[in-house]
DNA sequence: CCATAAACGAGACGGTACGTCGCGTCTTAAC
DNA sequence: GTTAAGACGCGACGTACCGTCTCGTTTATGG
């Protein structure tokens, strides 16, 4: 056990700097924020937020999910159908609200840099992606749906759209969206003889 | 009736400058690649190139549809479902060979920069929906689909986990994905009775 | 003997050209002014003003002793300092006022460009350190200086203070002071027993 | 009371600049030299540059006066004129030397720029007048001039010549027009009855 | 009176330097 | 040992002007 020498690091220090950077990624978008902005608007040295964080991308990173990271509820209506709906909807609404719309700016950022990449799969999609995974579980034992059911494949279908919208077409992601996208994802272009 | 005057545009500096953008975009990716490599390359001036185009994003998309912008074929099978796994297969390969690689990094760039994201929806994007609707249209004459089919929402659905896995979830994308991804699309989550 | 074919120059458009270049002379200053600014207020393609002269301090150099060069007039007074006096004092007004001012700008220019500091010499100094020869010969076959005096000494006594402080020092350059010197420069600093 | 905090400005760096400044300036002039450059040559950043200097000029005129800022002897033999002729004696050296032509490259910079103009009067011409004039009144003390000696424009007389001969004219500055010249200054053009 | 050939306007182009900006590193003194 | 302040190297940005070039058009003169 190695005790700590010298001042500690100082944790009032390290939450302005995550403030900083989350209030200047939403007001600037990634691109246009500086680390000399964060730094300043922190009151903080720059030499400090290299000293924790190897680059940029990293504490904005850490500032957006420090903002972010709450806990996740599981929807449970006792329909899978309407257990997607809910937590589709309520993703639809983060995203396209201002808070939401950085998650884009991350996403472009981790074409080129495999660690926010690697960092926004781990800590923001593979956490939602479980939830996503029980509510078809929990579906499939109600039988719900087919046998022996893709569940990965299915997570793709039903929310792979919303983000295709975002990032790709601009077309309006809502709620009315997506009602409708779960209903195909679940009849199918052929449509279903229910 | 307006004559050209003055020395005229050299079409071999500019396809010079186009060739040198894409190789650039293919050898180092978009963030990398520098305006002045670009003249370097093209043995030009940094000064004619910002000539004919506002900034780097401009030139690299010019540079990319130049060299991609190929007559895209319609495959007609006579079946919807078989025509849209080649179109799908078709882009699939695309997306994942090292050209097609660059066409991420350009959805990215569109994330802060409109006029990015408007340029591959209309030179990209749109034409090969374009081609997409079209297909579906002929299944839906041959009874392929249900009544009143929802075109725009079909392609998303069907195109949007090729992108989903590419730029989130870093998935791969191969045949057995896309042929596996159409059905479930086509059949839908609960499945058929056919 | 060769015979000029094909249309002759326009002397017209050298005009134009010249009277631009002087205008724009005064205006903003040699290091300010450009050729393509001359082009434009000339009403005149650049190539044409690179084809009659060199290089932009020539055509500005032409523009100046265009609108300059007017001839000389030898004052006679029938004493040489008198008439000295008088040369000094017309050459202090011209040097002073607005037009004068660009000469000093084409001596620097004279400093790295020899080219410049010949024409300025041959076309400007010379003829006026004739006049000023003359009226020293004058004086002395009249009995006003000293035995074998030297008469480029002499010039150079007389008129280097006025460009000393036009060029150097800053300091005003009146009729005063032109007065002033002059008495300075026949008596010494010594003072005459006359 | 202010503190000096952060990373205290290199002086290393600083005298590397002004270093570089100064032989480039030797080498190429003033008008052909360039901040990259100079940047280059001191293994200097050409922001570090313009973070201490505001353009070309400055660094330039800073690294001429570091590498030339000499103290000044005051010449005392006694005799005012031999003191003079000393001190125009050694300027003239100076002057024609290649360290010295600069100086006239700095003088034609300073016809543009009024702040390069303040910068060689303030740290080159004052100081040396100054000295030209503490020789002026001993010799009045001595009784060496006439009565009441306008010492500003004595100074100019025996001066301007140089100068003028060095900016204008091109021609030759030794020693013996020196002499001549302080000969002609002292006695003036029409001789003194001694 | 047409053909020739230089002059010309328009403006594209290669080149070179400018002065600026942001990243990530480094240096010092304060705490 | 951590921190604030801030200097620094690096490398790219987008701009400006130079002097050259390539077109199509004009305008004298000589066949």
């Amino acid at each position: 056990m190695e005790k700590k020498m010298g001042r500690p690091r100082s944790e009032k220090t390290k939450k302005a700097i995550l403030d900083a950077a989350y209030e200047l990624l939403l007001e600037n978008g990634f691109p246009s924020m500086t680390v000399e902005g964060i730094a300043e608007k922190a009151g903080v040295s720059k030499a400090t937020i290299y000293k924790w964080w190897p680059n940029k991308a990293a504490v904005v990173l850490d500032g957006f999910f420090a903002a972010t990271e709450l806990l996740l509820e599981v929807p449970d209506t006792g329909s899978a159908k309407e257990d997607l709906i809910l937590q589709a909807d309520h993703l639809a609404a983060f995203l396209t609200s201002p808070k939401g719309r950085v998650i884009t700016e991350l996403i472009a950022e981790g074409q080129s840099d495999e660690k926010v990449a690697k960092e926004y799969r781990d800590r923001y999609f593979n956490p939602r992606r479980l939830i996503s995974k029980h509510i078809l579980e929990r579906g499939m034992e109600r039988g719900e749906f087919r046998q022996n059911l893709d569940l990965e494949l299915s997570i793709d279908l039903i929310f792979a759209p919303l983000f295709y919208r975002l990032l790709i077409t601009g077309e309006p992601v809502d709620s009315a969206f997506v009602r409708n996208l779960i209903s195909y994802a679940f009849a199918g272009l052929q449509g279903v003889k229910s």
